[in-house]
RNA sequence: GCCUCGGUGGCUUAGGGGUUAUAGCGUAUGCUUCGUAAGCAUAAUGUCGUGGGUUCGAUUCCCACCCGGGGCUCCA
């Protein structure tokens, strides 16, 4: 929309004659008035076509609060077309127009509407004060990303936020064997860091006072970083940190093969106007980044949703293929709010291993709760982290499935968080979270588990039943593991809490991106380094050889700055024993094995993980540095 | 989005309305060919975040914007 504001002494036109066949019907061709006025010339856009009755409601604010700034009761809104390049379709600008007249008229406004589709004469007398001629510019599209402020037109559904609002909740912690305790009067004494998870879900103070630990790290050892050159909370992998990330997606998706998934990959943009998308987005507040391609604005994914459900909407499923596994890896984007960006623990674009399972009804559900708490408790402890549990449940589904709930908790095997909330203030029934807490006692999740009640419908997602009829399933909304990079923060804050406790601050080992680093005592060894290296690299082993001309301390001291878990100095007495010395850096030793001892050690601790080639040059002197100290 | 603190070679950093803006790491060159956390010497590298303003003069003061940290809100 654009539109020029002239505050006038009096105003007058004439209807000539039709420009358009369908132009308005008009009953007096003539209109007079001495009495000032705003006249506002409006030409709609077709950015306007996105959403008419929101551009309307946004220019009608424009011109209310202009009239407001001048004392001016008199409004007459005058399509103008010659304003723009780039018109919208007439019915799009007889629509907004007459719905800005509306809005005013509503607003107490006398208001006097020229007729559309027609040439005409007009007079007016500007008054030349400094807010007589104004000019706006209105881009619904850009509005409709910011999302809040945007109009709801007929039959949307907001009701997401202000459920959540007035939703009321009850916490406890629920212990294996079912026993529920208040969290306030549940004895913490061997739960520390439940106590901090606990304490960061209901505090009201939040204060950090410190950078997050995981930033400096995650620079330091060249795993990722911030791009400048994109927007906030948008990050670069150097092959360092592409190496460990590659080899966790592969170490997940192994895990979701196993589990009978179809591994599939979806768009990354999908189109604002597609009937289920618009349904989904509108319960919710925008938070999308948008894309504009031609005269249609599209939204990045901001999960693996989209893609999946439209997919399998599509597909023939019977009930005998269920319960179904669509599993992807799915780069994501979310356009969090500037305050909330921190490190990798929460960015605007990030990598989700994403499944839906779909089943029957609420008993398939349950099961499939049960099967997958397998996976999901299995890959978090091969992240080496520490994380605490919680549950958030309607208060109906928790009143009639104790039971079950309990079972979930035993294979746990630990106390947990419950929240249970009394309206459903978004699409789950129940949700269950992985939950790190970092050096600063804030809580990232990581895996989650979600059963969806509503979306099979939305989307039209359908199976065939034993009897040939269609019936609508239930979906579970997985993360088996979290997001690659809320991984990695808490591998880093892990490694963080280790050393301020004196312990060695390492990576896991299967998906550290070097696992051995050789550095030979002087260049005439860099030969037999390679040679072992191709032992490595039969093996799967990742390694690089330190073949740049320096001290050995300097070797291992740089080697150990990149936490390194192997070290092996190759010298003289190595290559004649073929006895290599291995520094391990987690048992702090130094000992003697031979290379086919190494391979079997390192394999025998990786043996789950699928083999993650080293992306970048074995030879340190070959590799550019990108933000490594040494 | 709002509040708040910050941005000085690739990284970490000193400084401050006025001559040529520090230092360490790293990098390059030369010497050294070295045995488990820093060998020696020399050199190069800065539009002091970007744009505008104030001033005889701005990296320093002011404004806007960008980026980062923290907070509020938020986290489908």
């Amino acid at each position: 929309m654009r539109m020029l504001q002239i505050h006038s002494d009096g105003f007058s036109y004439e209807a000539k004659r039709k420009a358009l066949k369908n132009a308005e019907a008009v009953k007096e061709k003539v209109y007079k008035t001495e009495d000032s006025c705003l006249v506002n010339f409006i030409a709609a856009e077709t950015t306007d076509a996105n959403d008419v009755s929101a551009a309307a409601k946004a220019t009608a604010e424009m011109i209310a609060s202009a009239a407001d700034e001048i004392k001016e009761k008199n409004i007459v809104v005058y399509p103008w077309v010659h304003l723009t390049e780039s018109p919208s379709k007439p019915s799009v600008a007889l629509k907004l127009l007459k719905a800005i007249a509306k809005d005013l008229k509503e607003r107490g406004f006398n208001v006097v509407r020229v007729p559309f589709g027609w040439y005409k004469s007009f007079e007016l007398h500007c008054k030349g004060h400094p807010l007589a001629e104004r000019s706006k510019v209105l881009d619904i599209s850009k509005e409709i990303a910011k999302g809040a402020d945007v109009d709801v037109t007929e039959g949307e559904d907001l009701t997401a936020l202000a459920a959540e609002e007035k939703s009321t909740s009850e916490f406890f912690i629920m212990e294996p064997g079912g026993k529920v305790t208040d969290i306030k009067e549940f004895n913490y004494a061997k739960y520390k860091e439940l106590k901090l998870y606990m304490e960061y879900e209901t505090a009201k103070d939040r204060t950090a006072h410190e950078p997050p630990a995981h930033i400096e790290l995650m620079k330091k050892l060249e795993l990722v970083d911030y791009e400048p050159g994109s927007d906030a909370g948008n990050f670069r992998w150097p092959p360092r940190g592409l190496t460990l990330k590659k080899a966790i997606e592969e170490r997940v998706t192994a895990e979701m093969v196993d589990y009978g998934a179809h591994v599939i990959q979806t768009p990354l943009i999908y189109d604002y106007e597609h009937p289920s998308l618009k349904a989904y987005l509108q319960r919710f507040p925008s938070r999308q980044y948008v894309v504009r391609s031609g005269e249609k604005d599209y939204f990045a994914r901001f999960s693996a949703c989209f893609g999946q459900f439209l997919l399998i909407s599509q597909a023939q499923v019977s009930y005998k293929q269920l319960p179904l596994k669509l599993f992807e890896i799915a780069p994501s984007y979310r356009r969090e709010q500037s305050g909330e960006l921190a490190g990798i623990r929460r960015g605007r674009a990030f990598t989700m291993p994403d499944i839906h399972e779909i089943v029957v009804d609420e008993e398939g559900a349950k099961a499939a709760v049960l099967r997958q708490l397998e996976f999901v408790e299995k890959l978090h402890g091969e992240l080496e982290v520490s994380y605490e549990v919680s549950f958030r449940l309607l208060r109906s589904f928790y009143e009639e499935n104790k039971d079950f709930l309990t079972k979930v908790i035993d294979r746990i095997g630990k106390p947990v968080m419950i929240e249970v909330f009394d309206e459903r203030y978004a699409y789950f029934i129940f949700k269950g979270e992985w939950n790190v807490v970092d050096d600063q006692k804030k809580a990232g999740c990581l895996g989650t588990i979600q059963i969806d009640v509503e979306n099979s419908e939305r989307f039209d997602i359908k199976y065939v039943a034993e009897d040939g009829k269609e019936r609508f399933p239930l979906i579970l909304h997985t993360s088996p593991s979290g997001s690659i990079e809320r991984i990695l923060y808490g591998v880093l804050e892990h490694a963080h809490k280790q050393m301020k406790i004196g312990k060695v601050p390492h990576l896991p080992l299967w998906m550290t991106p070097i696992q051995v680093r050789f550095a030979p005592v002087d260049d005439s060894f860099v030969d037999y380094c390679l040679e072992l290296g191709k032992v490595l690299d039969a093996a799967g082993v990742r390694y690089e050889i330190d073949d740049r001309s320096q001290t050995v301390g300097k070797k291992v001291r740089s080697a150990e700055k990149l936490w390194i878990p192997y070290i092996a100095v190759i010298g003289e007495r190595e290559q004649t024993s073929s006895e290599l010395s291995i520094r391990r850096r987690e048992l702090k030793d130094q000992v003697k094995m031979s290379i086919d001892e190494l391979v079997k050690e390192i394999k025998e601790k990786t043996s789950f993980a699928p083999t993650q080639r080293l992306l970048l040059p074995n030879l340190v002197s070959k590799q550019a540095i990108f933000s490594r100290e040494v």
